[in-house]
DNA sequence: TGGGGGGTTGAATCCCCCG
DNA sequence: CCGGGGGATTCAACCCCCC
C-alpha cells in the first residue's frame, strides 16, 4: 500500500486514481457508483411540491453501452488493487444493477450475496404508477471463486440477537442530523447513504486495521464508518466541493476503543429488535456506557451489539443475568442510559426502533 | 392468439414452441428460468450453428456466454409474442438475475420495479459463511418504453391495508399442503413458487380475460393462480413429468366467482363527467358562487360551466391552479358550494351524476 | 416542558385521452 | 405525432412552532 494514501481522500476521476494504487493492496472495495437515472420532466407532490431530482451532470452516463464500457473501467481497476482473499461491494437501484451485476460476474468476481437494504421509510410513488420504489441492492463479491474473503458470521449472528443475519436489511434512509448541509442549508449530496448501511457493510466484512478502498467517495461516509471501526479507509472523489465536506466530517469522528471494536465469538439470546440495531443505527455508539438501575454496575457497548463489564461479556440480557447471578435477566429494562434527566432504560430506543419497522 | 392454446400446457423446448405463436398476441409472460443450464435439447446460436451442451457451467469464469444465449433466445420470442402494451415478470436469484436483467434491458423492455420477495421462512445458511439468502428478486418490465402497461394501483393499495404496495414482498415459500407431491412422495419440482406470489403477480398487472404466457411452466403455478383469477394461460414444459402434474393441478382448480375477482378500480377508470353537465342539469345555476376550502377566494359559474374569479377565467381546474399558483389543480376538489351544512365540495354533485349514469 | 399540529423532504426512469 | 387540458396522485421521519 502507499502508505500516503491511507485514510485520505484523493482527489480525480476514479478511474485515474485507481491506476496509482498498487496492485493487491486493499482488503475491501465499497462502491455506490452514479445510477445513470433517466427522469423525464418535473415531478410534482399531490400537494403540488417539486420533488428535488437527481439531475447531477456526474449522474448522467449515456445509454447503456457507454454506462457499461464505464463499468467496466473502474471494476478492472478496483479487481486489481484487491488483494487475493479480497471482495467488493456495489450498492445500486434496478436502473444500473443487473449491468452491474452482469459485469461484475464477467470480470471474474464471484458473487456471495445480493442484499437488499429495505428502506424503512421511501419515497411513495406519487403518481400511482408503479410500486413504490422501496429498496435498493447491494452485491458482495469475492474476487476470486477461490478467495477466502472475511465473513464475521458470529458478529452478524450477535448482531441480529442470535439468528442468522438474513440477506434483507431493514435499514431507514439518511435524514436528520445525519445528513450533510452545504452552507446554504441544502443537502450537501443527493444520494448520501446512511452511516448504519456502512456500518453493517464493515462490520460483516472487514476487520480491525483493514483498508477500505471508496471510488466513489462523495461526503464520505465509508470513510466515516471506517474511521469509527478501525478501519482504514482511501476516499476517491472528484467533486471539490464534496470533498471538502467529507474532510470536515472525518476529522470530527472518532473512532470507536479496542474492546468496543472487538466482536462475540460466540454468541446467544434472541428478542425481536436485536440490541444490535440501536448500535447501528447510531443511537448507542460503540463504547457507550450502560448503568443498571442504580448505577452501581457498569457495562460498555461494543460494535456488534454485545456488551462487555470485567472479564464479563455478551449480550445485554447475558450480562445482566451474570452481574446479579440471576438465571436470567431481561437486558432491556435493566440496562440504561444515561440523559440529561438522569438514567433511562435502554427499551425506550427499542420502542423507538419499533414505530420505525413494519413488520 | 391460436385458440387451440388457450388454456393449454404445451409440451416442448420453450424457444421452440414460443416460435409458433403468433406476433403480438399474449398480455402478459411470467418466466421462472433455470438458473443452471440443463438444457437437454439442443440448442442453436441464430446462425443455426448448435452449441455444445453444458451442464452446470459457473464454476469457469466467462462460462455465462451459454446462458446468456439461451435467455437471449426464449426471451426475443417472449417480446414478439406480447402485444404492444404487453409485460414482462421475470424471476431469478443472484446467480442468473444480472444477466437476465442485462439483457432483458438490451432486448429493449423498459423496466418498471424491481420487486423483493422477502421470505418469511427462508433456509438458514448451514456453514455459516454467508447472509441467510432470503429473497429472490422479480424484475417488472413493459414490452417497450412507451408502452402502457396494466397496473392495478387501487387494487393493490388495498391489498396493503390502505396503502401504496411496496417493492418488497414478504411472503412465505411453498411448503406444506400446497406443496406439490409425486407418487414417491418426495416434492415433484425442486423450485415450486407459492400461488401467493402469482395471485400479487396477476392481480397487479393484468386484468379478467387476459393472456399470461408461462414459457417455464413446471408444475403449473402460473395457471393455477391465472385460473383462479380468471386469466387465461399458455403454459410451455418440456418434462413430461412436471406436465402430468400440472394438468391433474390445474383440472382441480376452480375459477373464483365473479364479483370475487372484481377489484378496486381506480378513479381514472370512471367515466369522465364535464363539470358542465352539473350547470345543464340545473345542478349548479350559472351565476352561483363557488368557494376555496376556505372560503377566501370565489368564483361564478358561467353558462357554458367555465368559471371566473376576477380577471381569471376558464374550466374549474385552470381557475383553480391560477389562483393557488400551482401547476395542476383538481377543481372537482378544490371548489365547493354553501349548503346548510356548511361548504360542500363539488365533487359530491359529480357522484350524484355518476350513480345515475349506472344503469 | 411536553405533546400535538403543520410544513418539508427523500437515488423517481411517476398520466393519459382527445383533437 | 404533438399539444392541450382534465384531473388523479403520497409515506414516514424529522423539523419547528405553539399552547
Amino acid at each position: 500500500m502507499v502508505k500516503s494514501s491511507i485514510d485520505q481522500i484523493l482527489e480525480g476521476e476514479c478511474v485515474e486514481v485507481m491506476k496509482s494504487l498498487p496492485d493487491a493492496s486493499v482488503d475491501l472495495v465499497f462502491a455506490d457508483p452514479p445510477y445513470n437515472l433517466q427522469l423525464g420532466g418535473d415531478l410534482h407532490r399531490p400537494d403540488n411540491s417539486k420533488v428535488d431530482a437527481v439531475d447531477n451532470d456526474w449522474d448522467q452516463i449515456g445509454g447503456f453501452d457507454d454506462y457499461d464500457l464505464f463499468t467496466w473501467q473502474w471494476m478492472e481497476q478496483a479487481r486489481r488493487v484487491l488483494k487475493p482473499n479480497g471482495a467488493i461491494w456495489v450498492i445500486g437501484s434496478y436502473h444500473n444493477i443487473f449491468r452491474v451485476g452482469g459485469i461484475l460476474q464477467d470480470a471474474g468476481f464471484w458473487v456471495l450475496n445480493d442484499i437488499i437494504w429495505r428502506k424503512t421509510n421511501p419515497m411513495p410513488n406519487f403518481k400511482g404508477t408503479r410500486f413504490t420504489n422501496a429498496h435498493e441492492t447491494l452485491i458482495w463479491a469475492a474476487k476470486t471463486k477461490d478467495g477466502r474473503p472475511t465473513f464475521n458470521y458470529a458478529a452478524m449472528k450477535a448482531l441480529n440477537d442470535g439468528v442468522q443475519m438474513r440477506s434483507d436489511w431493514s435499514l431507514p434512509i439518511c435524514s436528520g442530523g445525519e445528513r450533510l448541509k452545504g452552507d446554504d442549508g441544502k443537502k450537501a449530496h443527493p444520494t448520501q447513504k446512511p452511516e448504519s448501511l456502512l456500518h453493517r457493510v464493515l462490520l460483516s466484512t472487514t476487520n480491525p486495521g483493514d483498508v477500505v478502498l471508496d471510488p466513489f467517495f462523495g461526503t464520505g461516509t465509508t470513510g466515516a464508518a471506517a474511521k469509527r471501526l478501525g478501519r482504514h479507509y482511501i476516499g476517491i472523489e472528484r467533486d471539490a466541493e464534496y470533498l471538502k465536506v467529507a474532510r470536515a466530517r472525518l476529522a470530527e469522528i472518532q473512532p470507536a476503543s479496542r474492546d468496543a471494536m472487538c466482536v462475540t465469538q460466540s454468541p446467544r439470546a434472541q428478542t425481536r429488535i436485536p440490541f444490535g440495531t440501536l448500535v447501528e443505527r447510531g443511537m448507542v455508539k460503540p463504547g457507550d456506557t450502560l448503568y443498571c438501575p442504580k448505577g452501581r454496575h457498569t457495562a460498555r457497548v461494543r460494535a456488534d451489539g454485545s456488551i462487555i463489564a470485567g472479564e464479563r461479556s455478551g449480550s445485554i440480557h447475558q450480562v445482566g443475568a451474570q452481574i446479579q447471578s440471576a438465571p436470567s435477566c431481561n437486558g432491556w429494562t435493566y440496562w440504561h442510559i444515561r440523559t440529561k434527566q438522569g438514567l433511562a432504560p435502554i427499551d425506550v430506543m427499542r420502542a423507538e426502533v419499533r414505530a420505525t419497522l413494519e413488520n
